[in-house]
DNA sequence: CATTATGATTTAGCTAGGCTAACTAACTAT
DNA sequence: ATAGTTAGTTAGCCTAGCTAAATCATAATG
């Protein structure tokens, strides 16, 4: 096996630091970090959904997704509504300069990754978007956060 | 072109937050975080070398890297020793222990993919791979950084 | 030798994103 | 009604970024 898993791993690790870093750079000083981003763009293309619904999705606590979407919210880029049917929910929704935030910041990290990606190929390109939609396919998905081996005890 | 750079971009991003949410889990609880590995790594891989040269490689500034190593330090995984040639300069290197804690973490993380990437084919496998080199190869390197003030400003 | 500039590191203080623990309020079921 | 569960919040702690400014060593110059 040319290729081990372990070693497979440590590099996304890595990439994905860096590439985190890098593109933290390109949304810096717009207020919108790349968890903000993340939560906002569930509710641009995803629709309407709950505070626990969110915190779900993006994989995070309830406390977490609390102050998150509070900064969303004192920033005009996010509502919320009461839940008719539960009162004790709440329906968020993107605003239109939530949207259209979304889309800015979107604008901004392609030119970015263009400027990362001048000397990428076509092929590459098309590498990178397979392992993306991958890694959310296998990531993403809310399972297997209980029955991860916990490895600590 | 189908493949439009934007939606790559965005996909990335959303990729590298959910995966490394994802690790941080497997690697929490052991006190190695993310950017700390990361650190280590280049330590153990890359060899000794200076703050500052640390500092430029992980692509952050230099308050961000002390407090990354003394960290690393307190937990007896780094060690310091004064350069003899430059006395305003200290060495890194990765102790014993920091040596096989970072075999460790990554261990750690393997497992912890294995769960992840149990679905996924050798052919996911390999996309994977070659898209973490190519993002290092992109994104790591310090270069087009001059449109942002940095360090040497 | 004194002065000044540069360079490496640290300190102080800010923001944001994670977490757990502990709470209130509201729903559910008995 | 009373016990348990679920939605959301608050408080408090940690790490990871940052900038600005301090400290101290070396280098360059007069």
């Amino acid at each position: 096996m040319a290729l081990r898993k372990g070693d497979v791993a440590n590099r996304l690790h890595s990439a994905a630091i860096h590439l985190l870093r890098r593109l933290r750079e390109a949304d810096s000083k717009t207020g919108m970090t790349p968890a903000r981003l993340s939560a906002l763009s569930v509710l641009v293309f995803g629709g309407p959904c709950t505070l626990s619904e969110l915190a779900k999705i993006e994989g995070v606590t309830a406390p977490t997704i609390t102050r998150l979407v509070q900064g969303l919210e004192s920033d005009g880029l996010v509502v919320r509504r009461d839940d008719p049917a539960d009162r004790r929910a709440v329906i968020l929704r993107a605003s239109k300069r939530g949207t259209e935030m979304l889309q800015d910041g979107r604008a901004r990290r392609v030119k970015a990754l263009e400027a990362l990606l001048e000397s990428a190929t076509p092929t590459g390109i098309q590498t990178l978007d397979r392992s993306a939609r991958l890694i959310e396919k296998l990531a993403l998905h809310p399972h297997s956060r209980s029955d991860v081996p916990r490895l600590s005890k």
